[in-house]
DNA sequence: CCGAATGAAAA
DNA sequence: TTTTCATTCGG
């Protein structure tokens, strides 16, 4: 449980929000998106056609994307919740300072605590790439001028950061070989996780079928850019997945590239097949099996990254590579004293995500 | 809009 | 290597 200590120096503080950061695991469902206040519907990450506008202040395009969190900003974003809860003459208002005690904070971390916003980090990277599939980073060009220098960080138009997914329609090779819409490397966690219900009961990597179904819903969304031969591996995960509808908002006047339209329509298959694959996805979506599926890897490092392990005391817990995490049955893992994040306590407070996660992610409470 | 931290990504 | 920008919100 998290201890809010009141402490009266302001290094003790410090590290008493550090320490709770680290300890506190029921605090992982605020992390995904912080910033959503559901009165004024923003964020400076619900989706762009969600976004009224963003919880910051500073001016962006109307259809921006904002870049995934890193591990850090991860961290910091909890740090901040933690400080918001101090009592309140020891709130720290000026996030000047919040943002070196954090960093402070941070660098204080142990490495196990370190993963743990890493794991989160790479977990909405990849929740990321999936509602942004066409997605890249393109930072405003540099001005010439030093930083603090003389030019302007950045102008107010959108052709100066280009976030949106029009970098494929325009720039991209259309005669590139054919590549899964949504791309993702085949062991990644965040895949795993999510779509790992779906997987067939026996599925072994060998044994997969990669070949993929005719009726690949193919929408106006342009093809990513070209990918190793690799990605095309968790192809079934993605195919395999039930369809998703996501609210569909008016455009505006404004520039809203047909492949941001919406952005998870990816997903969006819409033959009978997809209620073959959902009642699949339901019969199996068991504690159980959902924990057979995730947890049969036969490489422990790899099982080791599929999820964010917990002691049953809630500390979180850094596998050790010289000792393999067991990997016979769900019930293996509780002898072993650990037990991965449960993904139904954790609240999404982004409408996007929540109804995404909540069509994937069914694991029992695990008490 | 700026800044303060760290890190990812791109030029 | 250098720059932007992801988070927050008081200044």
């Amino acid at each position: 449980m998290p201890v809010e200590r009141s402490t009266p120096s302001y290094r003790s503080r410090r590290s008493s929000i550090a320490e709770s950061v680290v300890e506190d695991d029921e605090s992982l469902g605020e992390l995904l998106y912080p910033d959503f206040d559901p009165e004024t519907n923003t964020s400076a990450h619900v989706a762009p056609h969600q976004a009224i506008r963003p919880s910051h202040g500073r001016k962006r395009p109307d259809h921006h994307i904002p870049r995934p969190p890193n591990a850090f900003i991860c961290f910091r974003s909890e740090y901040c919740e933690r400080n918001k809860r101090l009592p309140d003459g020891e709130i720290v208002r000026n996030h000047r300072v919040v943002s070196i005690d954090a960093g402070h904070a941070w660098r204080d971390l142990p490495a196990a605590g370190r993963k743990k916003y890493e794991d989160i980090a790479k977990v909405k990277k990849e929740l990321h790439a999936q509602m942004y599939p066409n997605y890249s980073y393109s930072p405003s060009v540099p001005r010439p001028g030093v930083k603090g220098g003389s030019g302007k960080k950045r102008k107010a138009s959108d052709d100066d950061c280009d976030y949106e997914e029009r970098a494929p329609q325009s720039k991209r090779r259309r005669s590139q070989p054919r590549a899964p819409r949504l791309v993702v490397d085949a062991g990644s966690p965040a895949l795993s996780l999510i779509s790992g219900p779906l997987n067939e009961p026996s599925l072994a990597p060998a044994t997969r079928s990669s070949a993929p179904s005719p009726e690949l819903p193919r929408s106006q969304t342009p093809e990513l850019s070209p990918k190793s031969s690799s990605s095309y591996e968790s192809l079934d995960l993605v195919l395999h997945t039930p369809a998703i509808t996501f609210p569909q908002v008016a455009e505006d006047d404004d520039f809203v590239p047909t492949s941001a339209i919406p952005p998870l329509d990816l997903y969006a298959a819409s033959s009978e097949k997809n209620d073959e694959q959902i009642e699949r996805y339901q019969r199996s979506s068991s504690l159980y099996d959902v924990g057979s599926q995730f947890f049969k890897a036969d490489i422990p490092s790899q099982t080791r990254d599929l999820c964010m392990w917990y002691n049953n005391d809630g500390t979180y817990f850094e596998p050790k590579a010289d000792a393999p995490l067991p990997q016979s049955s769900w019930d293996d893992y509780k002898a072993y004293g650990l037990m991965p994040i449960n993904y139904e306590e954790v609240q999404f407070s982004n409408p996007f995500e929540l109804e995404m996660m909540a069509q994937f992610i069914h694991m029992d409470r695990f008490h």
